[in-house]
RNA sequence: GGCCCCAUCGUCUAGCGGUUAGGAUCCAUGGUUUUCAUCCAUGUUACAGGAGUUCAAUUCUCCUUGGGGUCACCA
């Protein structure tokens, strides 16, 4: 059985680099048919937040990935983490190390000094003697020298590491006792199950300390996959400087998660020459196997293309319920199914079309100066005129092609091109020379309005 | 700086020794549309550099260059 966990620390919202190896993780558990778990990294109590983990949690309810089995939150296992810690201790793997800070501080410069590498001096690995007083000591293990660490990465192949340049006797708990960030991960992993962890690739460098810590407690060592990093425009992390890196940005600009997960899967990930993937798909076609190496660049014209995508193949139905998060309450609109059909070809995000609805059902306050010059010329009010009449005479006028008809007999009637109604209508309809087919606009806004809208174009440019 | 990772169109990517180096997006042009958008068609643009290995390297090896990550009593 496959366990795959994402384990964030809830210092802020659930970033997009984060979902991507969420959505990684979440899609090779499925594909197996196995577990995806959720676990809250809050072992910082000065950094971490309730607010944001409940953030992230709202992201993912959002998103629709759900995770298996109850959520894990770190704070919560303080004795689990005691008991291992006092096992390594009693095992003699790991010892107290009294070392002050401001001595330990003083190490790291004089090596900085002569251009060593800045790591402890293992000066309390033998230690038998008396405990110094009134310094509380922190709990060193006893990582292996001389040896080389291989981590067995499913994306980057065997990444080799010489214990003597990376390794240290790092800390496993603190002065106060509490668990440091390398030994909690491996004892939640394990105890959790997880088999397989995907994250991201600026783990690599300290998975061999996990391992250290695998082998010392004798735990079996997951399968790693260490997916690249996505970078902004300048080629740096992604960071909240670099625009919208919050994914519950995405849902307020209009993005529906499709779209947004949609985005994601693809970089870094390919399937062939596929673009378009639905959950399904996601799910039965995806293989860390095919995660690119390399750090891919954050930029999201992509992600307006498969947004739009989206928009045009949802149903009417959906995207009405999905506008009502913004403003646009539809459901009484007798023409909403005309409106819903010609909005979603227009619009790239929800937001959007809201947008686009509102200037559709708004009467227009003002008129285009130079659409204005373009379109009336001095026939157009004896057009316009001609054409509001031959509204008021008509009674069944409903769908667009009623309209078409309306302005097709005016049109022959005086013996014009479709151009000379077509343009002052546009902008007497929506105050401007580009929009909607006006046979659409005119069906959805009906008969009173469009007349009213040539009475006060005529009125205010005639 | 030490260690580690990476390198195909602007961007996302396919390629797994022999290809006119493919797709998508973006951009441009044309068509459709009374307009705009959509849609359709066409087009421009890429193997970082240098040595090897091989009959043959984008593909394998090494070096250079460039970029990134990481080096906490943070996660």
């Amino acid at each position: 059985m496959v366990v795959t966990r994402f384990a964030p620390s809830p210092t802020g919202y659930l970033h997009i680099g984060g979902l991507r190896t969420a959505l990684f993780s979440y899609l090779w558990a499925k594909k197996n048919g196995g577990k995806f778990l959720l676990r809250i990294e809050d072992t910082d109590k000065a950094r971490n937040s309730q607010e944001a983990a409940d953030a992230i949690l709202k992201a993912f309810e959002w998103l629709g990935l759900t995770h298996d089995e109850e959520i894990v939150y770190q704070s919560q296992r303080d004795e689990i983490y005691t008991k291992y810690i006092k096992q390594l201790l009693d095992e003699k793997k790991a010892y107290k190390c009294y070392m002050s800070k401001e001595e330990l501080a003083d190490l790291r410069e004089t090596q900085m000094a002569n251009k060593q590498r800045t790591m402890y001096d293992g000066r309390f690995r033998d230690f038998e003697g008396v405990a110094p007083e009134g310094i509380e000591p922190v709990i060193r293990i006893k990582a292996p020298q001389n040896t080389e660490i291989i981590v067995r990465d499913g994306v980057k192949g065997d990444v080799k590491f010489q214990a003597n340049d990376i390794l240290d006797d790092f800390v496993i708990a603190r002065a106060d006792g509490s668990p440091t960030y390398n030994l909690v991960v491996a004892i939640d992993d394990h105890l959790m199950g997880v088999n397989e962890v995907i994250r991201g690739d600026d783990h690599l460098s300290n998975t061999p300390k996990q391992i250290v810590i695998y082998e010392a407690l004798g735990f079996e060592i997951p399968k790693f996959y260490h997916v690249p990093m996505i970078h902004n425009a300048e080629g740096k992390k992604l960071s909240k400087r670099d625009g919208a890196t919050d994914v519950m940005e995405y849902k307020n600009m209009g993005y529906t998660p499709e779209a947004l997960l949609n985005f994601l899967v693809r970089l870094g990930w390919s399937h062939g020459d596929q673009e378009i993937f639905s959950m399904e798909e996601m799910i039965t076609h995806f293989n860390p196997k095919d995660i690119n190496k390399s750090a891919s660049i954050y930029n999201t014209q992509k992600l307006d293309w498969l947004s739009a995508h989206y928009l045009k193949n949802s149903s009417n139905k959906v995207l009405a319920d999905l506008l009502s998060e913004f403003d646009l309450v539809l459901t009484s609109h007798d023409k909403k199914e005309i409106l819903l059909d010609v909005i979603k070809e227009r619009a790239k995000t929800l937001k959007e079309m809201a947008e686009l609805t509102k200037e559709i059902l708004a009467t227009p306050r003002f008129y285009d100066e130079k659409a204005v010059k373009k379109a009336f010329k001095e026939d157009s009010a004896d057009i316009l005129s001609a054409f509001s009449l031959k509204l008021q005479n008509s009674d069944e006028l409903h769908l667009p092609s009623d309209y078409h008809d309306a302005m097709q007999e005016v049109v022959d009637e005086m013996a014009i091109g479709f151009g000379k109604i077509g343009q002052p209508l546009r902008v007497a309809l929506l105050g401007k020379m580009s929009g909607p087919g006006l046979d659409e606009v005119m069906a959805i806004i009906g008969k009173n309005e469009t007349i009213l809208r040539i009475k006060n174009a005529l009125d205010a440019n005639a």
